[in-house]
DNA sequence: CTGAAAGCGCTTACAG
DNA sequence: CTGAAAGCGCTTACAG
């Protein structure tokens, strides 16, 4: 760097050799600068040019080194190639880092084969107060379309989204009509544990639930419900929340009760799962020795250490998290070239064995 | 060479309402786009305006629930507030998953203090060949500035970047002269690892690297070597590669020549963690009783059942990878408000004692 | 203090 | 088959 005193009264311009633009390969070549964008965009535009001329352009372009501007391309053709992806939670990351993130490498997976780029909108995380919710969700029309994900949703900003036209999917099933999502089917995965434990021998269970009114605790609830139904699990005090007061209290009230087995749902905070695992350590319990134990959803994250009082793997059914993901992606694409009604799809959850349930064993 | 794959695919224009434009902005506040501009971007510019146009223009935009668009912000300003993350691998996510995501965490954080946004650079996974890397890497450009993340790298395009003054930083130390980069102090983590088995009086120690010539493979060999040679263990024989053959055959064979400690490395695959554990399991083995096994390196996941044959965690060393992402964004950030020169940091790794290292039990 | 204009590098109708 | 023109949505001198 050989000047050093007065700064150029150029403009912030990263310094660096200037790049060759279609214009300047134009005048090499002796076409115009749109000739050389047909040439360049290849066969892409269905659009035939003269042997001769492409030969000169594309040689020109090798000759200059020429490499097109995303920023540019992007601009011209009215899309971005960006599809945003906004998550709802109170404390993102650390709280839900687990149960967000394999959703994200679905989301990422798809979007790398369609050739999307991503970009994460951060902002609910510092979202104390709903106004700045509202002002956060409106940033994600810097994409082409977004993606949302979280049990819980600022539903106005969401509306004005929608009423706008702007193209988004929810990951997760969602009550309001009108919104696309892509979701798991929680009914029936948790209908065929209850219908599990039915079929061990099971009668008297109870579902410990989160107190908390999302779309998916209330199919999976319902699942539960209609599972005993259909099995013969007795249905009456089947379903608790974790609102109900001391867990280590209703775990020794289950046990008096004669309760044999015991579900719980994961959520976000994998609250409920660990709240039950915690009392039954304390209690002195084992599963599925004492107590047979299931989980509706994939445990946040393998336990660092192994749980007391568990022989291994919980039983229940996997969250297909990641195809959800790349689900979405998908709808999210037809929704942005201009798929007309808005679809929803739901996902099969896959049965996971585990080593938590077994046959009844009634306590005292 | 001219490459005319560039994305976006093309254009249908997105369904639905348009977005609101400066220029609706401007027409409901009866005043012209460049003022609109110029309230939007704020005192920024240094210009100032009426109150009372400022308020109109801002009501207007409020109402209308403006975004500015950040490619075309971009292609005029040379700056729009996103920060790119691209990570090389060649199986993004799945095999890299788990090391990928803290530092994703830690560059979110950061991004998100910064008033940043963050654009995930997807398409390193496609690319099979050399020409899509490049023009994967050429997409970075859409962002104002770019993190890279990944244990090997295109040179070629990344050189290209460099010439042409766009800003970016490594995560991991790199070689290359010139470049930025936030790194960890493998050296002397390593080093210490050594040295603490050396204190808990080991002589004879191996120390199992994969065989791959990353930096963070390269400075970790490094440490070990230096820390051995510091502290009176042994250095005949100390290095072993992953590709000297079957595991479970070197590790008999090591307990016949009367060594008391193994160290190994954790890489984004943990390929030689997994291995040796395994071969450890297999043998019958446990640590430390029967062998000390250390680990360089926070382990890509907790395993999801406990690994026979460990009595625990694995002593070692933790990557700081959060706190890297964290000043990876700080860096990247002053490179483009114009710091000149490229500079680096090293952080320190934090020693974790874990339960598989203890005073030496030779074998046999 | 604000408007009119030029321009960032490209794409895409529309004429010829 | 190819050129001239308009435009993508913004920023930034430059006039008034």
């Amino acid at each position: 760097m050989s000047d050093t005193a007065s700064p150029p009264p150029t403009p912030p311009r990263p310094a660096g050799r200037a790049k060759p633009r279609q214009s300047d390969i134009a005048r090499a070549a002796g076409v115009s600068q749109a000739t050389v964008s047909l040439v360049l965009r290849g066969a892409a535009t269905g659009v035939v040019l003269a042997p001769e001329t492409r030969r000169r352009v594309l040689s020109a372009a090798e000759e200059l080194g020429y490499v097109p501007d995303p920023v540019a391309t992007r601009l011209a053709a009215a899309r971005n190639g960006m599809l945003g992806l906004y998550t709802f939670s109170t404390t993102f990351p650390t709280d839900v880092a687990h149960s967000y993130y394999p959703v994200l490498v679905g989301v990422e997976e798809e979007a790398a084969a369609q050739g999307q780029d991503l970009i994460l909108f951060t902002g609910a995380s510092r979202a104390a107060d709903p106004t700045s919710d509202a002002a956060a969700v409106r940033r994600v029309r810097a994409a082409d379309g977004c993606l949302f994900f979280g049990r819980h949703v600022p539903r106005d900003p969401i509306r004005r989204l929608s009423e706008d036209g702007f193209p988004f999917v929810y990951i997760g099933r969602r009550e309001e009509p009108g919104i696309s999502y892509v979701g798991a089917d929680y009914v029936s995965a948790s209908a065929e544990v209850a219908a599990r434990l039915a079929a061990l021998g099971h009668r008297r269970v109870r579902y410990l639930r989160e107190n908390d009114d999302a779309p998916a605790s209330t199919d999976r609830e319902r699942g539960v419900a209609d599972g005993a139904r259909g099995s013969g699990l007795e249905t009456d005090g089947l379903v608790e929340r974790t609102d109900g007061g001391d867990v280590e209290a209703r775990l020794a009230r289950w046990r008096d009760e004669g309760v044999t087995a015991v579900i719980t749902e994961e959520t976000d905070t994998g609250a409920a799962l660990s709240g039950l695992t915690a009392a039954v350590a304390r209690a002195g319990l084992s599963c599925p020795g004492d107590l047979s134990l299931a989980l509706l959803g994939t445990p946040a994250a393998a336990p660092a250490a192994p749980v007391p009082g568990l022989a291994g793997a919980i039983s229940g059914f996997g969250v297909p998290m990641r195809e959800m993901g790349r689900a979405a992606v998908r709808l999210l694409l037809d929704l942005i070239e201009g798929g007309p009604a808005p679809r929803s799809h739901l996902l099969a959850c896959e049965p996971v064995a585990g080593a938590t349930i077994g046959p009844p064993h009634p306590g005292r």
